[in-house]
DNA sequence: TTCCGTGCAAATCTTTTGCACGGTC
DNA sequence: GACCGTGCAAAAGATTTGCACGGAA
């Protein structure tokens, strides 16, 4: 049983949304992932998975606003032409991302000291803050040779 | 006397570059900042700046482009629309940003403790490090109420 | 039956590129 | 004189919007 998957159905329905078999698609492949996908990623995932249905890329970055509203979804920033998205955790497994500058590949890290750092840190400034976003920028083992 | 400026000239003439009136101006108009602006925003101080000169907004993102690659400069992804850009100070002053996700403001902030801790968590990743983002999102003072 | 969800096509917006001219070395 | 820097206009690429139809409540 996909807990997330479940927990986005249940907001969506809270906040007065009704079902859709591409936003559900979208639902079940964002639970599949290990790391952010972009919205073109996901347009093809889906469309290369055979099995399931096709999704317009309109219907993707709709889907993807509404998901980040409801903070099902987060978006991270790599520096590249386009945003990646990945699907919040209630606690467990929260996690940030390092970036390949050369090849553009992004990969997940969490660590615990920085995670404290932050909650400290968040306590300090002049905002309250809801979430927060870390990015490695770098050379992968494959490109730094 | 603006060590910046200077600093930056210093390493475009070493990169073999010609010197130039539009970046010029852009280099001063950054060495003022206290933090991030985009592209327009950029564009539009010049402009109203009245004394200066103007900069065609195709220049201004050609010497973002230039300045980022030769590091000075960097990119700050903010989740809005624009990628913002600043300048990067050789030692000191290191900061990062906080995002107010409602009026779209941009302050900096900065913390020890969250440099130690990533300067610690850099050794042990699988990417050679050479830049990191952090961006705390939430609710300014004026904004939460 | 009402309103949401979706696809398609067109529009928008940010950023990039091509070309011609003027300035720097 | 050779080549870089710049403006302008056009192009490219990502994301958003308008509209019409099918499906969920």
């Amino acid at each position: 049983m996909s807990s997330w998957v479940d927990r986005a159905e249940a907001t969506l329905a809270a906040s007065g949304r009704k079902r859709g078999g591409a936003r559900r698609a979208v639902l079940e492949l964002l639970d599949r992932q290990e790391c952010a996908l972009t919205a073109v990623e996901i347009e093809d995932a889906l469309r290369a998975g055979g099995a399931g249905r096709n999704v317009s890329r309109a219907s993707v970055y709709r889907i993807l606003d509404e998901l980040e509203r409801l903070r099902l979804v987060q978006r991270v920033e790599t520096g590249q032409a386009m945003v990646h998205y990945e699907r919040v955790h209630e606690h467990d497994q929260h996690h940030h991302h390092l970036v390949c500058d050369e090849c553009g590949l992004v990969m997940p890290f969490s660590d615990a000291a920085l995670e404290r750092a932050i909650g400290e840190l968040s306590e300090k400034v002049p905002l309250k803050v809801s979430e927060h976003e870390i990015v490695l920028h770098g050379a992968c083992r494959d490109c730094a040779g």
